[in-house]
RNA sequence: GCUGCUGUAGCUCAGUGGUAGAGCGCACCCUUGGUAAGGGUGAGGUCGAGAGUUCAAUUCUCUUCAGCAGCACCA
């Protein structure tokens, strides 16, 4: 006999072997029918495993968290079975269940298109109405391996081959179909319900290393119900109108065009934005003690050869001949010797900022020096990485690199990272994930250097209390970093800022200071950003705020609307005082009711509406209309102005 | 860069092997209306680019470019 604990602190005696159906049928018979799964010891499994010893066990059911999680996984073994029903001599790779969701690689020589998605789903669903029991099986690895090999599923027979001599080959049945699993599943399909859509197809690397084959990537959803599928495609649908390229084109902040792809035209609109935020963090930054400096764009290659860029950062960088183009029709636009000497645009600022520390001597009296610049980089990004803002070919970050000795990283490691708190905070976000990332493969310095400048950011990072994950490879070549992610829309999560510990760009660029014992030293870099890039960060910010920014950013913070061109003259003076008081504002005199003035600047997003008729130019006073409210306070014009001017006022 | 999808008016999108349509926007006219779309008239398109098939291509095929989703890469 063994004894069982409940979740409550009952215990139940039962024969050795019992398995976790069994008592849940023992308990009653509606949760038999409702159990899916049972942590045995901590430990999710299958009902149908055998329980051999005493164990806390909890049985889960459909209501706990942990049934997405297996409606999701069981999901995608369905979609599996469908695939290779429908589509013989696929082969199967792996399946994972990811947020919300699930996806399954399949190696085919053709490969799936959207259109075949419908048929898909509706054999996974005549799959799951079939009903069939999970069945779980332990096979021998070599058997296994031979299974799957003779079946051609080499995908299969290679994972099995990788997994570790002590893993067990665990294989489950439903019906006639099986996979290679680690578990566990539900009892049967059928709990799988209805609650699911595939959503999109892509490709995928095997392993996701580019240089195996490209398979075909399935995505689906799958929920408890069709009404919680049917929340969440709203969501999505929702989710989608904050797209910021959608957005910006709505509110005529910037476009794209193919001539200069991955490049912004910033309009007058958004132009508004980027300088108020970068306004805004030069304050910052100035009263922070940095040092603001600008560098050149196009700069010689033997700098960046000089600095390891050539060798390790060359594919993401643009190069320039440095001689004057033919003017000749017909003739080559420069000469074949013209490859030999080449410029790049500077795809970072480092280099150049060491250039500005090395002019002069420094003491270590000087230090830290922190150099700012809002430096605009150029990097040849893949064509399939662009994205909106958010991934460019041309950016400005707000960059800056500070030099200073071994002793100080702590200390302005920490001074950073409370500055990045100070500026998330001011602009409103919360939700940020801070990862250090580590040394990458291709990396520059030694494996000594690099173990110091890990473990000195990640006494940073403790000093400054921020929790974090650790990332392997990671890294930039030069040094290990931490990297600020905050989320889009969509729940992309993108890096916004950065801090980057250098020893190996000082030593290869021949940076120096003297030290109190009179010899030369070298100083450590800091590479750091808090917003990363003005273009990402003005990009989350849109989503974040679905386009409806805080006031100080808002390019038109308010718009005076007369009701009729009778108050024209009065609207025309509420304006003058708008924009004496410094409000960007703009007036209304078209033609139109006020109801079409109303609805066309809540939805261009203008955060106040004045509205003046009669009344409010009889008594000098305007009807304030605030974005997202149907109300209105009609209060003096004076009052009203000075309290708008209040509150657009940045944050520092 | 790789895989799939998409490309028609300023925007959102219909549509067809016989050179094109809607709504919104825009222009003009009527309307002067108190808080989310008043009415009328009109202008506007090499149907992404190039080649091929065809008597005829925006429509079919190929190539190419760009966009979108994902992968890889990354701020």
């Amino acid at each position: 006999m063994i004894e069982v604990t409940l979740p409550d602190g009952a215990v139940r005696s039962y024969e050795a072997g019992i398995t976790g159906m069994d008592i849940a049928a023992d308990i009653s018979k509606s949760l038999a029918k409702a159990a899916l799964a049972i942590y045995i010891n901590g430990q999710l499994s299958d009902l149908s495993l055998p329980i051999n010893d005493n164990a806390e066990i909890s049985l889960v059911t459909r209501k706990d968290d942990e049934a997405l999680e297996l409606i999701r996984h069981d999901c995608a073994h369905v979609m599996a079975e469908a695939v290779q029903t429908l589509f013989p001599g696929t082969q199967v790779t792996i399946g994972p269940n990811i947020e919300n969701g699930f996806f399954y690689d399949f190696a085919r020589n053709e490969p799936f298109s959207t259109e075949d998605l419908e048929a898909i789903e509706k054999e996974m669903r005549r799959i799951v109405e079939r009903g069939a029991e999970f069945k779980r099986e332990v096979w021998d690895r070599d058997e296994a391996i031979a299974y799957f090999t003779n079946k051609g599923e080499m995908y299969k027979a290679e994972l099995i081959r990788d997994l570790p001599e002590t893993e067990e080959i665990k294989i489950y049945r439903q019906g006639d179909w099986l996979d290679l699993c680690r578990g566990p599943h539900m009892p049967t399909v059928k709990q799988v319900g209805t609650g699911f859509k595939l959503l999109k197809v892509a490709g995928a690397y095997w392993r996701g290393n580019s240089d195996n084959a490209m398979l075909t990537r399935i995505y689906g959803t799958a929920w408890r119900d069709d009404k919680e599928l049917k929340a969440y495609l709203t969501q999505l649908e929702e989710a989608e109108k904050r797209d910021h390229r959608k957005l910006g084109q709505e509110m005529d902040l910037y476009h794209f065009q193919k001539e200069a792809q991955g490049s912004v035209f910033w309009h007058p609109k958004g132009f508004v934005i980027y300088n108020q935020l970068e306004g805004y963090i030069r304050r910052r930054l100035k009263d922070h003690g940095y040092q603001e400096i600008k560098t050149p764009q196009l700069i010689d290659n033997k700098l960046w050869e000089a600095s390891g860029h050539w060798g390790k950062y060359r594919e993401n960088m643009f190069v320039v001949p440095d001689e004057i183009p033919s003017g000749e029709e017909g003739q080559p636009v420069v000469s074949e010797k013209a490859f030999e000497k080449l410029m790049a645009l500077k795809p970072m600022n480092c280099p150049a900022h060491v250039q500005v520390f090395n002019q002069g001597i420094k003491s270590y009296k000087d230090l830290p020096i922190r150099l700012a610049e809002f430096g605009c980089c150029h990097r040849n990004e893949a064509h399939g990485a662009l994205h909106g803002l958010m991934r460019v070919r041309q950016m400005t970050q707000d960059d800056a690199h500070i030099f200073c000795t071994e002793e100080q990283i702590t200390s302005e490691s920490v001074a950073f990272c409370a500055l990045v708190r100070q500026v998330y905070d001011d602009l409103g976000f919360e939700d940020v994930r801070v990862v250090l990332a580590l040394r990458p493969e291709n990396k520059a310095g030694s494996d000594e250097t690099w173990d110091k400048a890990e473990e000195g950011l990640r006494e940073a990072l403790r000093a400054s209390g921020l929790e974090f994950e650790e990332e392997e490879g990671e890294g930039a070549f030069y040094g290990p970093k931490v990297e600020f992610h905050i989320r889009d829309a969509i729940g992309r999560s993108w890096q916004c800022g950065t801090l980057q510990l250098d020893f190996v760009l000082p030593e290869r660029l021949g940076a120096s200071y003297i030290g109190a014992d009179g010899d030369r030293h070298r100083p450590v870099m800091l590479h750091r950003a808090v917003l990363g890039t003005l273009e990402r960060f003005i990009g989350i910010m849109i989503e974040s705020y679905a386009g409806k920014l805080p006031l100080w950013l808002a390019p038109v913070q308010c718009v005076v609307a007369p009701i009729t061109s009778d108050f024209d003259d009065y609207a025309q003076e509420v304006l003058e005082k708008l924009k004496a008081a410094g409000i960007r504002a703009e007036i209304d005199t078209r033609n139109e009711k006020i109801n079409y003035k109303v609805r066309e600047h809540s939805v261009a997003k203008v955060p106040a509406l004045f509205v003046v008729g009669a009344r409010e130019a009889e008594n000098k006073t305007v009807a304030i209309r605030r974005l997202g409210s149907k109300n209105q306070n009609v209060d003096p014009l004076d009052e009203a102005i000075k309290a708008l001017a209040q509150e657009a006022k940045a944050p520092y």
